[in-house]
DNA sequence: GACTCGTGGAA
DNA sequence: TTTCCAAGAGT
């Protein structure tokens, strides 16, 4: 339940499905968790998003390993001690698994609550103690999963079905014409535009330049074709408050070659440009970027991470990519690679 | 309270 | 094609 809950966090369970059963079977408990790499769950997670989750997830089975005697906690001021389990994690398992007298308020049940009391600003306090005052101290575990279900399927954000709502007599939003508009929905932001030079270095072997992301910030502890931002950073957050309407005057295809070369120099390699692969697009939650892969033939001069300072760097086989935790967007630049490769095999014997 | 942090699917 | 999310947590 625990793996479930962390990877339903801000995720459908379509989405979630076939990672969940893969998940169980590659890591079986707390000790098999705890004992494997950072890489190694970093790879299982791969595609999932928000891999935070994953980090998080790792560190609470060694600490369940190690300061809980290799069991989760019932306890929910326990469990939310535990990294990744916040209020509502914390809340679910203790009620569901354990049957704690606790309440889970998600987004579903904030939804519910705010329509059943009509609140449109509600507060997590205000959550908290609506959610604490109406459980029922029998069937906690029950009345919480029936909150979360009566949101996702009847009480939903878009034309709630309030004619087949079991509790629709006593709901303040329903009598006033409200509910349309509970919760008030959050003025939407600007998404920054953000364009990136990609290199995609080949040596004589064929094979290719990998580098590792910061631990921290954006897609953190992932692999990567090595990147150079070709735009300037987003304006501070008070300056895009308002819709999209003023677009950032962005050039639709950024000139990526300067800067590629440059960021290729600062790792140490040299080469010229063979081609331009496809720009990839790709739309984070508050981001929207492109990328521009370029192909350049590159001297692998035997040299790889231990070699020299700056990011954590890895030649591989381009048939291994699969092995690397890639996100989505560096997973479609190696596709875009491979059928390059293919359609160039002809003429690569010079 | 504001902000960061992925992805895929529906509208 | 673009928008808007969906079973939150951490800073």
């Amino acid at each position: 339940m625990l793996v479930s809950e962390f990877m339903l966090q801000q995720t459908r369970v379509e989405t979630v499905a076939p990672y969940y059963g893969k998940w169980l079977k590659r890591f079986p408990g707390f000790a098999a968790l705890a004992d494997a790499t950072p890489d190694e769950v970093m790879l299982a997670w791969k595609g999932l998003g928000y891999y935070s989750r994953a980090r998080n997830l790792h560190r609470t089975a060694q600490m369940v390993r190690d300061n809980h005697g290799g069991e989760l906690p019932e306890d929910p001021v326990a469990l939310r001690s535990l990294p990744g389990i916040g209020e509502y994690t914390a809340g679910a398992v203790a009620s569901i698994a354990f049957g704690r007298r606790v309440a889970a308020v998600d987004g579903n049940v904030r939804r519910v609550l705010a329509r059943l009391l009509d609140l449109p600003h509600p507060t997590p306090a205000q959550l908290r103690r609506a959610a604490a005052r109406l459980l029922d101290p029998d069937r906690p575990g029950d009345h919480n999963e029936a909150m979360m279900e009566l949101g996702a399927t009847i009480c939903t954000p878009r034309a709630p079905r309030c004619g087949e709502c079991p509790v629709a007599a006593s709901c303040t939003a329903l009598a006033a014409g409200t509910v349309s508009r509970r919760p008030a929905p959050r003025p939407p932001r600007q998404v920054p535009r953000v364009d990136y030079a990609t290199v995609v270095a080949l040596d004589p072997a064929g094979r290719i330049l990998l580098a590792k992301r910061p631990e921290t910030g954006l897609l953190a502890d992932m692999w990567e074709f090595p990147s150079a931002r070709l735009t300037p950073p987003p304006a501070s957050p008070a300056d895009r408050r308002s819709p999209s309407e003023t677009r950032t005057t962005q050039p639709e295809r950024a000139a990526p070659t300067p800067a590629a070369l440059a960021h290729l120099a600062a790792l140490g390699y040299h080469g010229q440009p063979a081609a331009t692969l496809a720009p990839v697009r790709h739309a984070f939650t508050h981001l929207r970027a492109t990328y521009h892969p370029i192909v350049t033939f590159c001297e692998n001069e035997g040299r790889d991470a231990r070699d020299h300072p700056g990011p954590t760097t890895t030649w591989i086989n381009p048939a291994h990519l699969d092995g690397y935790a890639l996100p989505v967007a560096q997973q479609r630049i190696g596709a875009l690679l491979t059928a390059w490769i293919a359609g160039n095999r002809p003429r690569a014997s010079g």
